[in-house]
DNA sequence: AGAGTACCCGAAAGCGCTTACGAAAGCGCT
DNA sequence: AGCGCTTTCGTAAGCGCTTTCGGGTACTCT
């Protein structure tokens, strides 16, 4: 007794088609070299049977895959899972298959999934927000994509851009200057900045942005007052406090992330501020809760899908010698928080 | 010349370490019919020389590939991201890979991802939220997943139970149970309950669960008061005003989703009316913000990582004659906005 | 010591597809 | 009619892996 075929194979086509497998494979693929009205017959007979390519044979024979992998540390995380949605988008633009995985912010994870994307001959890896910052990780890693890009793989990552690939990192600068440039635009002239460590370079970026937004406006950002405190809602609420007793005459308050800007609209509440009347406060990274806040949050964000999206671009492009940097702007998201000062 | 040959077969590592490709073979996948001693020198071998076996051939001759597809409506919906966690996670855990891909709540779009994950030869599917609704398409789909599942492969859907396979659904009485349960715990016996139209099986279900729950507090359930508003904010404006006017004696509020709930507590507030010491809210769903309110909001949500989880564990699992159904039970969150009554 | 058994290992046949390569056929030209 | 050219199609050789099958060794038992 025959075993019983599940699944029909090219040369199941090719018979009923009366062609050979080497035809139909030319006709289903859109391949040249065979003429149109067979090509035809061909498809329409594939399509009657209910054919599907095996993919693995395909990929197989022809050394290249239609699919792309990408590298986060959590979907479930919000903003990974909007990475995945501008990725998912252009992989489905471009007919490509995405495989996601998980490297839970363990370095030795996330090698291993790069390793394993390399294994199914993924086209492309994007990877979203490395964590190798140990420095014989990242040798290895780099090392490791190296090699996948020698082999034609394509690489690019988003967020960090040590790993020698082309690269999609927030324009940390360009995000600081566009909250400054709003308070300054609604006429706001006397105001406090609250941001956390000035190390991390994120938080220096934004604050360089703030300070060309001030000098451009030809205000003297020495005399600026900048409170330091924890990059928390707590912080933001000591830095309230601050400004409120030792700054009365702020008319608007520029926390460099949300959490603050949160803890000093809760302080200013409870003071008996008023916002924005009395006093506009403005946000960074546009967290969920800021839009419902109330007031509601003004704040910048990063365009996480866009981003996303940029990423599996850059790497779908043809590889370049050295390797790319494309910054993703934030978007200023105007709410309610804001608004020209007091008269 | 020689072609320079970038990537390694499996045939250089059996060469390298003296041995056949077969032996090479069962050696890599952990096969039985090889001597340890030997097996573990080849795979030494494969791991000096950096060799990762290509799946796609793997998977060719195998005739089974350790991959899974998920196909959500959108990815960047932290519902559905949550969903893939889940999925992701157990994929990790079983070393499969997963493919995820868009819908974007488009039927046609749902079931050419379907075509084209079977088309990968994905060893199983899962599919968040179908959106088969259309005879025609269900129908269509049905076929499809029944013709797959004929050729060995698994299939699992999560929140809708109509296409003739295993499911995981939400088990909204058994939530409206828990929630019911808990305030009635904290001794509250005077309650009011807030919902949208029972129309929808998802709030008919949670009010049976409600009811339940009284009858087992020996409460008539026909003597509460059954607010039924539109199942957003406003209506949980309306539903509290309807209760400060018209139930005075009200100690407590089932709000059938949070988005009501958010109502109440707003309308509650600007009432002067406090939560939880005079009357205490609670709401379904967990969305985002209800953490972050003041005071935070006492609710039940659906495990979505875990409804992820029991998908691709369900699919996985031998099929069954008839498909299974799994109910997902709410998790009841305590937050702040339920208390005892006042004394 | 001889025969039987258990255990390793290698040769080789595919998995379903792509793609040289060559054969056949059709064309215009001399 | 015969030549060279182009176009179309079939034959067959892989892509890199798994897995069946059979041969070879080493070991045990009588």
């Amino acid at each position: 007794m025959e075993k019983a075929r599940t699944t029909l194979r090219l040369q199941d086509v090719a018979e009923q088609a009366g062609v050979s497998i080497a035809t139909a494979s030319r006709s289903l693929s859109g391949a040249t070299g065979v003429s149109p009205s067979v090509a035809e017959r061909v498809r329409e007979v594939a399509r009657q049977m209910g054919y599907v390519a095996n993919l693995h044979a395909r990929s197989l024979a022809a050394g290249t895959s239609r699919s792309v992998g990408l590298v986060v540390h959590e979907i479930g995380d919000p903003y990974f899972a909007e990475i995945a949605s501008g990725v998912l988008r252009v992989g489905a633009r471009e007919g490509l298959t995405v495989q996601i995985c998980h490297s839970g912010r363990d370095p030795e994870r996330e090698l291993d999934q790069i390793r394993m994307l390399v294994a199914n001959r993924v086209g492309a890896v994007v990877i979203a927000g490395s964590g190798f910052v140990d420095p014989a990780m990242q040798a290895a890693a780099r090392a490791d994509l190296q090699a996948y890009r020698r082999n034609g793989g394509r690489v690019a990552v988003i967020g960090r851009h040590h790993l020698g690939v082309d690269a999609v990192v927030p324009d940390n600068i360009k995000g600081g200057r566009a909250v400054a440039e709003h308070v300054l635009g609604l006429g706001h002239r006397s105001i406090a900045v609250a941001t956390g460590s000035r190390e991390l370079t994120t938080i220096a970026d934004r604050l360089t942005g703030v300070a060309e937004a001030f000098a451009a406006a030809g205000i003297d950002f020495d005399r600026v007052p900048i409170i330091e405190a924890a990059f928390t809602r707590d912080g933001g609420k000591a830095a309230a406090e601050e400004i409120l007793t030792r700054h009365r005459d702020v008319t608007a308050v520029l926390a460099m992330n949300d959490d603050m800007a949160i803890g000093i609209l809760s302080t200013l509440r409870s003071h008996g501020v008023s916002v924005p009347d009395q006093i506009s406060v403005s946000g960074f990274d546009d967290v969920a809760v800021a839009q419902d806040l109330s007031p509601s949050l003004t704040t910048v964000r990063l365009p996480m899908v866009e981003m996303g999206e940029s990423a599996l671009e850059l790497a779908l492009k043809e590889p370049a010698a050295r390797p790319r940097r494309q910054r993703a702007a934030h978007q200023l998201v105007v709410r309610g928080s804001t608004a020209p000062p007091p008269a």
